[in-house]
Order: structure tokens, then C-alpha cells, then sequence
DNA sequence: CGACGATACTTAACATGTAAACTAATCGCA
DNA sequence: TGCGATTAGTTTACATGTTAAGTATCGTCG
């Protein structure tokens, strides 16, 4: 075919450079809109898909944990935590409280404000991944989830 | 197996609750990680992604475009273009023209040091690809480029 | 021809993400 | 002991993306 899905959507005249290319902005794209549909849903919620994020690690580890090693588990980078952590506290979703033992430290305590929004979410946040991504069979998802695994590999080993 | 990569790059204590969220999340991580990479080679450059991406739509388009026209091939809201041409123009990649005929419209052109700079970055940008993603087959590509776009239909059925 | 709705774009206010520089506390080790 | 390097976190400055509201222009219909 001279013209493929991608390339129609996004008005290109001229086919791909390359599949990597073509499979780079397939990832982009799936992820904006899929982001922008989380956005929406958190939305009604009061919070921002990093703040949810900050949330379910928080309620994943069971514990308090320093902003820091929140941070090593989404991609970002340490400077912007304070104000996502600060927006958290406002709300009272989360709350700050320094390590006695090392005073650097600051433990990030999920509330019990925070676990309820939490469990109010999780029915409707499975609910969209179903609606967005259900239409794909299981061997397909999988297939998915492993390609953009192997895809990660090399570009982790660059990052040092 | 009790546990699966991308569990272990995010230090899940618990598995994920379906394949669809699972697959959400890949798309996610390997997005955050190829934008990071791009970020970064962009910026030896002095522009971002996104005024990388306006360059391209105009070089693609071959003639000076509406911003609300460059706008819709972008995921892009129209307030974000006002800021993102204000920045491209200061550094001389692109100019604004007023339409004669419809003085609403503003045309953006590419200037010929926004011609130069794509040009500079043609082999790089193709080189990244590669290097990055170039470690999947064609094959593997391909599937991972149709499971995208086929993720995308539901998606884009389900918008406004 | 003139008001009203639609269209193209801008402005403002805010959340997020990035880099660089800073503060405070701890550690290592001479 | 005590000084320098390291580590945790904050602040600042700026680019981006979002929503809501505003401005200018156009088209149309009474």
C-alpha cells in the first residue's frame, strides 16, 4: 500500500523514514491519547495522572517512602516532586514528615484521604483501560507489552 | 513466572490488575523514555520537541500553514501554539504572515534557517531511531506499529 | 447595513517537567 | 576532631500543556 494509518492521520505526504521512526511516533501518539483520556477521568477526581501516580506507588509500597525514591519510580526528575508533593499536601492526600534518623529525609505518608481516593478510583480507572485497550485480545496485549519491553531495553542501557 | 519486567523496572509489589493496564503503563514508560532521549539531542540543537515537530509538519507541508491547521496534526490544544510559534520566531525559524484575504488567519512560514536546521538534523534524529529501536526485527516493528493503531481506534472512537 | 454567531488566534492562570544552583545534613577519612 | 565530598531536598527560571476568557475578523441573515 503507498499509504498506511499513521501517516493518514497525521497528513504526512511522504511515507516514513524508517519502521523505527514509524513505530517512535506510533508510541507517542498511543501515549498522548491515552494520557489525555486519564487526564480527563482524574480530573473529575481533583487529581493529575502524576499525582495519581504518587498515590498508587505510595499505596504499592505498603509504607511511607522518601519523595526521592518516589521519584526513581516514575521518570522523573527530582525538582519537580516538591511541587507535586506540595499539591498533594494541600489536599491532604499526602503528608510530609522528617526521618528522625536522618534528617535529610523526608517520609511521604499516604493519608487516609489519600486510600480512600484511591479505592474510589480503582472500579473506573480498570474500567477505561478495558474501554481503551479491551478491544485487543490478550495474546495481543501481551505481544504489545513485550515488544515495547524489548523496545526499552536498548534505551535504558544508553541512558547510564 | 510470579513477576514480569516492566513489575520489576517499577518495583511492584503486586502484579497488575489486567493485561490492559499492563499495557497502558509499557506504552507510557517507553514513551517517557524515548521523548527523554530526543529531549536531549534536541536541545544540543536549541529547540524542543514540540517546535522540532512544528518544523517538520512545515517542511512536510511544503507551504506556510495556519498555526490551527498545524495545531490539529499535533495532539495540541490551540492556546499551547501561540507560546510555542512566539518562541520559534524569536529564533528566527519561523516567521508569521497575516492573511490578505482572511485577517484572522496568520500564516507561519518556515524560514530558510528553519529550512537549515531540519536539514542538520535529518541524520541525527534517523541515526537515534535506529539506535534506539533498531534492535527489533523489521517484522517486530511492524507488529508493534499495527498493535498501536489498532490500540488508537477505540481510543479516538471514544474522544469528544 | 448592522447585529449576532462563528472562527482564528491571544491572554491569563495554573500544573508539570527540565536544568542549574542552593541549603542542610550526613559520611568518610585524614 | 573536622573538613571535604556526598546525599536529600528546595528554589528558581523557563518550556510546555490545560482550561477559561478575551479580542479581532468574517459571514450571514433579518
Amino acid at each position: 500500500m503507498a499509504t498506511n494509518k499513521l501517516q493518514n492521520e497525521l497528513k504526512k505526504k511522504r511515507p516514513f523514514e524508517s519502521p523505527e521512526q514509524e513505530a517512535a511516533l506510533n508510541v507517542l501518539r498511543t501515549n498522548d491519547q491515552l494520557q489525555n483520556r486519564f487526564l480527563r477521568l482524574f480530573r473529575e477526581y481533583g487529581v493529575t495522572p502524576s499525582q495519581y501516580n504518587i498515590l498508587r506507588i505510595l499505596r504499592g509500597e505498603g509504607k511511607p517512602m522518601p519523595s526521592l525514591e518516589i521519584g526513581e519510580r516514575m521518570i522523573q526528575v527530582v525538582p519537580a516532586m516538591t511541587g507535586l508533593i506540595d499539591r498533594l499536601e494541600k489536599q491532604s492526600l499526602v503528608r510530609r514528615e522528617r526521618c528522625l534518623e536522618d534528617r535529610r529525609v523526608i517520609y511521604i505518608v499516604l493519608t487516609e484521604q489519600g486510600e480512600q481516593l484511591l479505592a474510589k478510583l480503582d472500579d473506573p480507572v480498570a474500567e477505561l483501560h478495558r474501554a481503551l485497550l479491551g478491544h485487543l485480545s490478550k495474546s495481543e496485549l501481551a505481544e504489545l507489552s513485550r515488544l515495547l519491553e524489548k523496545a526499552r531495553q536498548k534505551i535504558q542501557l544508553e541512558k547510564e
